[in-house]
DNA sequence: GCACAAGTGA
DNA sequence: TCACTTGTGC
């Protein structure tokens, strides 16, 4: 039995991290009658489709024409996975970076790799060379590497990644080669394109290093950036890279690199760069990390009131609902005491939040 | 016989002012090498799809669903029809403003209007209080007013206004109401949508002012933002609104409101003004327009040399074309030279420009 | 490579 | 309302 997205890299995970992470996102603390006044339709501003990302996107999962040796079944219980970003260099020491690292490059290029952090700034549809390296691999085609995108935040890490409407167009010029649904793309002859409970993700062969060279290169694109709107919408990426087997599709190693695509790589990197450095400059305060606070790890010892997901769907649904809880309050907190409504055709009532 | 876009919105215009634009725009000044180089498909980086604006939208010009009764035949000549903006009160002094400007607005509304610059700036999808005077009308049921968007620069007056991929999308809130293509809406009951020769527009009957005031006043809502990427793009939007004659379509009246939808009204509104503020204290060389700077009007006495555009399609082929040529002259400026091509596996080679 | 424009979280 | 981020023209 096979299985491209094996058990090691989508981790059943009933009442542990998961469960943790829930208790954490979704923080109802005795806030019942506000849960209440939220949840009711007649009175709250929101709208179904601002939860319009947590439906199942029309079903694009078939699969992309892969060549039939590599058709595969998945068996994974899907219930709960989320994927793991933890590096795990397993046997082979299987190991990722990117050559030609900032402080050596000598013309700009249109990526930048911070070798330090395992981040990699670079423009749209350009292609980055990824160096693996591996040992104890007696047939290297025996292998593959899969490169998986997830969302690097634990609130977003169970959302697919995908492409956004823009880019989606047939005659977008990234979409010349297919895999239209694919933001991660390999730029080799025998890369194959799998969609796999809605994740889509690209596998190539492992080789072994071209002569004089001590690492296996692949080059891969990314067809969309960071900030596309209506997809990856300025969230965090990780491109989660594993060494399976290709026949069982066990995973023998796993890496993660942190993925920026942007118009500005040396820009964004070096702001990066300067925001670490007065950071650990000034340990006090300092200013709040603007991006994706995340929740707080551990948190008090305190009773915490959760609520239980039963799968991914319901997870994200309540993610999303205790963001929008969090949106309406913040909003409320900013009315305060509606002035005394006007005219009521001087502005609009009530609307959903359009973007 | 009846029309809807009448003969004195769009206006036929054979070397008149469309013809000197192209003048104006196409620049190519004895410069037939550097268009060899440019135009040869092997050599310079531009493929056809950043083009693609320039095709004709994939018909969409299906009518709305509209009262029979205001089923309309178009019996306007298409080729070189420009739109019009220039203001003509006519014979019922036809007037546009919005109620409400900024220095007497007590609290913050999601829009502004600047009534010396005749500028609305508006978030999306909030309904505007559009206030129109008229006199002199016997009937009004008899007239009607049609608010048409156009692109203010002469660079895109040509290019329809289309609304981008994200909000076109079905499950997109604004499109709860249907007339999915539409940029402007109008809150009326007897609103009716129309699509004419790619061009998306919205009437609404005339009727008497309300009882104790001088001004009818209609709500315009705005489906997509200025900076809607793959739609408005950051171009410049007038609002045309026409006073028309309802069986014949003959325009009455004519004015025109430019119309910027942002998500910061205000911000943007007191930018602007102290643009303006700061442009008259200093009006030597001081800062250059940043935004479109529209080709010189008269530029100098000398012989100049132009391309003839037979069509709209043509024109704005080659109103891009052009563009892109400026493209590509500074991007070779500014790369001047190519440094020693590296391994050749680093960089992504000539690869159109992704967006 | 800089500076501006403009969406966005807080 | 402020400040940050980030695409984009020049
Ligand atoms: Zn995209
Ligand atoms: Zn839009």
């Amino acid at each position: 039995m096979t299985s491209s997205l094996d058990s090691s890299l989508l981790l059943f995970s009933p009442d542990d991290e998961v469960l943790e992470q829930v208790k954490v996102d979704i923080g109802f603390q005795n806030l019942s009658q506000d849960w209440d006044s939220y949840m009711d339709p007649v009175e709250h501003p929101l709208k179904e489709h601002q939860l319009s990302e947590l439906e199942p996107a029309p079903a694009e999962a078939k699969e992309e024409p892969t060549p039939p040796a590599q058709k595969q079944v998945s068996v994974q219980p899907v219930a709960n996975s989320v994927p793991v970003l933890d590096g795990w260099p397993g046997v082979h020491q299987f190991q990722v970076t990117v050559r030609r690292r900032p402080e050596q490059a000598g013309r700009q290029l249109p990526y930048v790799y911070s070798a330090d952090g395992a981040k990699l700034y670079t423009d749209m549809m350009v292609a980055v060379p990824f160096s693996f390296t591996y040992s104890g691999v007696a047939d290297p085609s025996a292998l593959r590497i899969r490169a998986l995108p997830i969302y690097r935040e634990s609130h977003h890490i169970q959302t697919p990644v995908r492409r956004c409407a823009i880019h989606r167009e047939p005659q977008d010029p990234s979409n010349d080669t297919g895999h239209m649904m694919h933001v991660v793309r390999a730029d080799h002859h025998h890369a194959s394109y799998h969609v796999e409970q809605e994740r889509c993700s690209v596998t190539v062969p492992l080789e072994a290093p071209e002569p004089g060279t001590d690492h296996y290169q692949v080059l891969f694109k990314f067809a969309c950036m960071n900030t596309c709107v209506g997809g990856i919408n300025r969230r965090r990426l990780m491109l989660v890279l594993t060494l399976e087997e290709r026949a069982s599709g066990r995973t023998l190693g796993r890496q993660a690199v942190e993925v920026k695509v942007c118009r500005c790589p040396h820009r964004d990197w070096r702001a990066d760069e300067k925001r670490k450095g007065s950071e650990q400059a000034q340990p006090k305060a300092s200013k709040r990390p603007r991006r994706e606070p995340s929740p707080p790890p551990p948190s008090n010892g305190q009773q915490q009131l959760y609520v239980v997901a039963d799968d991914p769907a319901m997870y994200r649904y309540l993610v999303e609902a205790r963001e929008s809880l969090l949106r309406y309050r913040r909003s409320v907190l900013a009315e305060q005491a509606p002035p005394a409504p006007l005219s009521r055709q001087d502005t609009a009532p009530v609307k959903p939040e359009y973007r």
